[in-house]
DNA sequence: GTCGTAAGCTTACGTTGTAAGCAAGCATGC
DNA sequence: GCATGCTTGCTTACAACGTAAGCTTACGAC
């Protein structure tokens, strides 16, 4: 047995799974290509990791942790949307990781820190406790749906005119005449084809703030 | 042989296919699972069904084709929170549909019907293209968001003020203070804990409809 | 009859997560 | 010095998965 090489650790495991996720997708992310990648036979992880599950459990709160949060949350408005778009842009950069985090329960310390951040900023603007938690459980929906959706989407923002005009014939019947006409209007660029996240986080910004300066003093 | 048996179809294939998910989740929706539910043997099945990913699409489509679309949609507000609601409605008597769906492109003629229809609600209530397709984006990435949520979150509402009060002690410490009061306003019934998915789709259709009173006409 | 075609069956392969038990290295007690 | 026990990694094995390849049986057309 060499021991030329470094002992094994929750934590190196951890990363090289991590590393694993993010160069192949969720599904290069088995038991024995995890430890080949670590020199290692896969049941040897199980020293330090209790299964699988642990594994998602780990790298998930990993990809959470790197989700920026501002500092000194003085401008509550640009606070949440400085939220909702640092944790797009990690999610873009493990796309990956979305759809595991919406199917399981997530209370890893990364999750609660970022949670609790929110609804601090929120009671400090005068948010009743109640609006502060609708608040917070509306903007993520948004913010997760938006992300899932784009990251599920096949087709880069860029090529949007280009992929518009080469499928228009798909949709030339009359059962679909509203989104034939779109895709006609995406194709000759009168319009980009997606909105960016900001388009409805403001959107939803917006109607908060609204609820707040009309809602009963509680 | 016995030939007491009903022949196979793609249609009893596909319908024995959603019983199965609907019963026991994606996880029991397993070939040799779904021959067996026929009375058959899994290999037989692919002489129906190209492969379990046409399973998934197929099941998928008819789990879309039962969402509800209102007639005439006349007043495009409630058309709108109709949709949203009937989606969420849907999804929550197959709960295992959302997670796939997101995962995948889907253009199921029922889907491509459902955007139509929407499509052709917002240009008839006066959006522009551009502004009608962020609009219904932006409502299903909330829809779409927020059932994943609710269908993943383990707590039924009408157990949240129990729950909450039997998990306070989790949150004793003072990292988290702010949700460690607001888990305690929950445990105290001061607030019911889950905002409905009107919430914060009310929010988006009333911001959308100040859009498109201010945007300049096109 | 016989022949083509369709429907279902059998067998088999590679992959997955992980249970159970084994083996080697090392620190400690005497 | 040497036995003891703990830690760490390895080996083998199992049940379940999707599905490729080829076989068998039933049936309608001529």
């Amino acid at each position: 047995m060499p021991t030329s090489r470094a002992p094994l650790s929750t934590r190196r495991v951890l990363k090289a799974a991590l590393a694993l996720a993010d160069s192949g997708g969720a599904d290069s992310l088995t038991m024995r290509h995890l430890g080949r990648e670590l020199g290692v036979e896969a049941m040897s992880l199980y020293r330090h990791v209790a299964n699988k599950d642990a594994v998602l459990a780990g790298i998930l709160d990993m990809v959470v942790s790197e989700i920026d949060l501002p500092e000194n949350p003085q401008d509550w408005k640009s606070a949440m949307r400085h939220r909702g778009v640092a944790a797009f842009r990690v999610f873009s950069l493990h796309p990956w990781a979305p759809p595991l985090l919406m199917s399981r329960t997530n209370t890893g310390p990364s999750m609660l820190r970022y949670i609790d951040f929110t609804l601090g900023a929120l009671r400090g603007a005068g948010f009743s406790w109640r609006l502060a938690d609708y608040a917070w459980n509306t903007m993520d929906s948004y913010v997760y749906g938006y992300t899932l959706r784009r990251l599920a989407f096949p087709i880069a923002p860029a090529d949007y005119a280009q992929t518009a005009s080469a499928h228009q014939h798909l949709l030339a019947g009359d059962r679909y005449p509203h989104m034939a006409e779109l895709t006609r209007q995406v194709a000759d660029g009168h319009h980009p084809g997606d909105p960016d996240i900001t388009f409805g986080l403001d959107l939803i910004l917006d109607g908060l703030e609204r609820l707040r300066d009309t809602e009963p003093s509680t």
